[in-house]
DNA sequence: CCTAAAATTGAGTGATTACTCACTTCACAT
DNA sequence: ATGTGAAGTGAGTAATCACTCAATTTTAGG
């Protein structure tokens, strides 16, 4: 039901107009890549899942992998891009300067929390193709550099300034800090998604966790 | 070159000899399920990489995926046992008291990442395959919490008596401490290989991080 | 209501798949 | 030397694969 939000900003953002059938398609298709990979997932079953001929996929996309890029590419874009960019644009230049890490962190984390929450599939087919396909690595390299980088290292200059950062080269700073939070969420949302957790308590800890580790003594 | 190592403990560890051809089909498999995924690779592929017969192939071993299993099963135990148990044995129990948390960081990611330099592609596979095979999921579950969860609370137990961790749940400080080791690794060696890392001074502020994360203000 | 374009269909295609099996070759104990 | 079981072979098989296309249904403007 949540997947229904990524196809509606599917057709927004690439201004093609989805018939029903073609959003059967997709949402099929998404579930089973999920479920048993890219290369093991049959265009049958797709169809047969969608309640769709099998012609039908091939009318809306030339082949099975043009259905996979279709997918993956914009859940790339909506996935990494908010990490230090559009969220931010607002939080980080209404503020002259930024002096208190936590909040940021608290935004952040929060943010994409959300996101993969009500995002699960997705991300589990992100992981799973982008090692396989270099026109997605390719692509997220693009929007990292071009979108994330640029604000990120802005946002730690002046953090440093604040003296919230330590010693530590912008770039370890970036590797520490996603690694942290992308390693939560995929700990949270894909390699145990049945531990109880508590939930607001474990981000207050990651948040945390980040910031003393990036402080120094 | 350095999977032979893998291969000849592949023999020891299951008491089977293999014939010359059999370490051929392995070593092709690795690497072709390592390039390509488990699902993308024929068994057609192997055999033709491996200077072999396909019936070959199954002579050996009944399918498919009984391959890839001999192959990650063995690979899951060598990754995961050391990372709190084997080697630390000694370490912890030579010493009645732990006082300090960096040397016992500093061996564990210098000894996995030693481990990981030397068999990257059984890496890809473990991370690709364990999300689509159940029985994996479920050997490494068994394995880790037979063999490195009991250690590793003993461990933080002590620190804590020692103040070098602060108020944090244990479970925590083992998914955080995780989580930034594994995610150092993933992003040395899988992400982005062709970096021109600095590796000791970066597993050294990755130390300092894990210690200042934990320990608190 | 008509009609042309767009969408949908499903049987059909050659290629490829994992796997089998009757057979040959090999290693080695006697 | 010779016999024997294991190792190795490769042509063969049914199933399945991604993809095509001629025919049919649906949609929408006049």
């Amino acid at each position: 039901m949540e997947q229904q939000n990524f196809i509606h900003e599917l057709m927004d953002a690439t201004d093609q107009k989805l018939t029903p059938k073609q959003a059967q398609i997709i949402q099929a298709a998404i579930e089973i890549f999920a479920e048993k990979g890219y290369a093991a997932t049959s265009t049958s079953e797709i169809a047969k899942r969608a309640g769709v001929a099998e012609g039908t996929i091939f009318r809306h996309y030339k082949t099975k992998k043009d259905l996979l890029i279709s997918i993956v590419s914009p859940a790339i874009t909506r996935f990494v891009v908010p990490f230090f960019a559009e969220k931010f644009v607002q939080d980080v230049f209404d503020q002259d300067e930024i002096e208190e890490i936590e909040p940021l962190l608290k935004n952040l984390i929060s943010n994409r929390y959300q996101f993969v929450k009500n995002n699960v599939p997705l991300l589990r087919i992100m992981l799973q193709e982008m090692a396989f396909h270099p026109e997605l690595q390719e692509q997220y390299k693009r929007v990292f550099v071009s979108k994330v980088l640029p604000r990120f290292k802005q946002v730690v200059d002046q953090l440093r300034g604040a003296r919230q950062i330590g010693d530590i080269p912008t770039e370890t700073v970036l590797r520490l800090t996603m690694t942290t939070i992308i390693g939560f969420l995929i700990t949270r949302f894909i390699v145990m998604p049945d531990y109880p957790w508590d939930d607001e308590t474990e981000i207050e800890y990651t948040i945390q966790f980040i910031r003393n580790g990036l402080k120094g003594i």
